[in-house]
DNA sequence: GAACGGGTACTCGGATAACTATTGTCCGAGTGACTGTGG
DNA sequence: CCACAGTCACTCGGACAATAGTTATCCGAGTACCCGTTC
């Protein structure tokens, strides 16, 4: 019962694309570098972020990923499922109580959900609920109220160590 | 990103408990007959809730396990935690933001917590008080609500099936 | 008849394998930009 | 000077291992009960 580490990664890449797509795609690579992350892997997340259609990548040599929609228009809770692979819940209800001793149970006892899994679900629903009332415009918000400043040190960071040929070679 | 099976088995089997507890210790092979669940692997989840002391276990002929409180003392947080190890959060937050670019960040940048780790604590914080709200004695009476009788016909069914030695001798 | 001791069967408990999901890595297909040539 | 084709380097994307966590199973230690014996 952990979340996947790949979901911090990815709600990281997708502040750090909120921050940085506006200028250009943003490759893999230099999101990994940025965070001082494995790139392959975290090109993994990425791609569980394209096909749930939360970011578009581009390939050739400027491509990258960028942000499908806009930050304020994406949801954490997006976010969660797309590396989750958008599971049916966290808890997963075997109807235990049809076994054994519920298979001499006459016929109609079964109708009404199970409560146990009932309770679960409207717990995962809270969870859910919570983490669908904040969107990356919000988080971006408060990263840049706890660290001011943090979105243009990226950019010039990002910016410094760019490997854009004609700057290199406009010395 | 799922919860452990084991914890539908254990909620079950504490209901289960709290229905028949009143009468006698019940031995862990009684409690996987009841649910058709494998027997060792059951033991190992009520070994969990014995060492969370929700439970206590008594060795001998007539041993088995009881509650260790009121089954309306006993909150399905409580199985939960007991199961999952108590686990410190779903989401464990790895300082991501002081790596790679985080580096050259001034000192004290990061007195404040991570915003992204901030709002999946909230999140599970939702989840947990939910979790809360509900006690093993609340899921009981829902059961029973839905299905009239449930807690007798265990009862009957598992003194039909006793395999008490005076019982049966005494045909 | 009552008390006591030994044997027995039953219980939990922890140590030990099989399996699944997550994590990590690699190489190939595709694409856009740059360069050199021809008009 | 401008248009065009070829080449190249860089990108993503999916296929392929290593690892950790969960699931499943077994056997041993301990305990209370039952029975036979003795007083």
């Amino acid at each position: 019962m952990r979340l996947s580490e790949g979901v911090e990664w990815a709600l990281h890449s997708c502040v750090t694309l909120a921050w940085l797509d506006a200028e250009a795609p943003v490759p893999a690579a230099k999101i990994a570098e940025i965070h001082d992350l494995p790139t392959a892997y975290l090109t993994k997340q990425l791609q569980a972020l394209v096909r749930a259609g939360l970011v578009t990548s581009s390939s050739g040599r400027r491509g990258g990923f960028r942000l499908a929609r806009p930050s304020s228009a994406i949801t954490v809770l997006e976010v969660v499922d797309a590396i989750e692979g958008g599971r049916a819940g966290i808890f997963g209800c075997t109807e235990l109580r049809q076994r054994g001793v519920g298979r001499d149970a006459p016929p109609g006892c079964f109708d009404a959900p199970c409560t146990i899994a009932a309770v679960m679900e409207s717990a995962e629903q809270r969870w859910r609920d919570e983490l669908a009332r904040h969107t990356l415009a919000s988080i971006a918000r408060g990263i840049r109220t706890a660290t001011p400043g943090s979105d243009d040190a990226t950019r010039v960071w990002v910016r410094g160590r760019g490997s854009t040929p004609t700057d290199t070679a406009g010395t």
